[in-house]
DNA sequence: CGACTTTGACCAGCGC
DNA sequence: GCGCTGGTCAAAGTCG
């Protein structure tokens, strides 16, 4: 069922998110790809509550970034509040173990009741939804729980397969039609009892070709291992991306998704938009990290995935 | 038989 | 207060 198999990961886009607070460049300075994306999928994105900037913008984005770390705390709450009810206990367990999930906990937030950085929620309650808590009547069980934002990412994909192998085993636990778009959305968790990272899957409605995948929460565990034929896709990567041990990577001109994929792939094909969470954003610059290798080489806008 | 998907129902947050 | 919407639950069905 999953389309696991053919998927082609070579064309995936990314972002993260857990401020909600993204950021659209303007379409003049990149390829007619990007432009595509930025155009088309900014609503769609904004959706989610992201906004997403272009690495030409780097700068730009970091000034946003640091504005957004003093001024849309509260965004934290508003922009997901609708949607994440349950998120929170989903952060709880992994992110809660995890020292610093998405490095966001290095952020001082002046609200965290209505912070989405997990780390900065008790790890309390269910920390861990993704078993549930047999004992707790589901009712209960809401009622305590707070929405506790998870930091997430989000590709957006070129491909004819929705579901991308990124390394991990996903469980299909929900599925809803979006307003405004003939195609479902679907919700998985990470098949891991001990992990509660989740991820939303639904086709663009602009571009029915344009996967968006949005991850929510840090892997706590390893992936069970590559996708079969032993490549390491882009979303591997930005997969492991979550464990806590790269949680924090970021980089201010954009990921080459394409390492070890081959370029031959047709099925899907990188679109280079790199999308990122704000409040993520660490020191700009000099903090590429040492696992750059799993995130892929940093290409120059526009030349990405071509 | 276990793991996974499907799908309708339920619930909470938000906007009007 | 009410309706809409997104997110999740959980039973039933499917698959290997």
């Amino acid at each position: 069922m999953e389309d696991k198999e053919g998927l082609d990961p070579a064309a995936t886009e990314f972002k993260s998110d857990s401020s909600s607070s993204w950021t659209l460049a303007g379409p003049d300075s990149v390829s007619d790809g990007v432009n595509y994306f930025f155009d088309r999928e900014s609503s769609i994105l904004s959706e989610f509550g992201w906004n997403i900037l272009q690495p030409d913008h780097a700068d730009e984005f970091e000034r946003l970034s640091e504005l957004d770390r003093a001024d849309t705390r509260d965004d934290l709450a508003g922009d997901f509040s609708g949607s994440s009810k349950r998120c929170g206990v989903a952060g709880g367990s992994c992110s809660g173990t995890a020292s610093n999930p998405g490095g966001s906990a290095e952020l001082p937030i002046p609200n965290p009741s209505v912070s989405s950085s997990s780390s900065e929620d008790p790890p309390e309650k269910s920390t861990d939804f993704g078993g549930k808590q047999p004992e707790m009547p589901s009712k209960v069980r809401k009622k305590v729980q707070k929405r506790i934002r998870q930091p997430r990412f989000a590709f957006m994909t070129k491909s004819e397969v929705d579901h991308l192998e990124d390394g991990y085993r996903w469980r299909k636990y929900g599925q809803k039609a979006v307003k405004n778009s003939p195609f479902p959305r679907s919700y998985y968790r990470c098949t891991n009892s001990k992990c509660t990272v989740k991820k939303r899957v639904e086709r663009s409605s602009e571009d029915p070709t344009i996967v968006i995948t949005t991850y929510e929460g840090q892997h706590c565990h390893h992936s069970v291992g590559f996708p079969r034929g032993g490549l390491i896709n882009h979303e591997v990567a930005f997969a492991r991306q979550f464990t806590p041990a790269v949680s924090q990577f970021h980089h201010p001109h954009g990921i080459q998704l394409h390492r070890g994929i081959p370029p031959s792939t047709t099925q899907s094909h990188q679109v280079p938009i790199e999308v990122r969470e704000s409040r993520e954003i660490p020191e700009p610059t000099s903090q590429l990290p040492k696992d750059e290798g799993l995130l892929g080489d940093i290409v120059p806008p526009g030349m990405r995935n071509r």
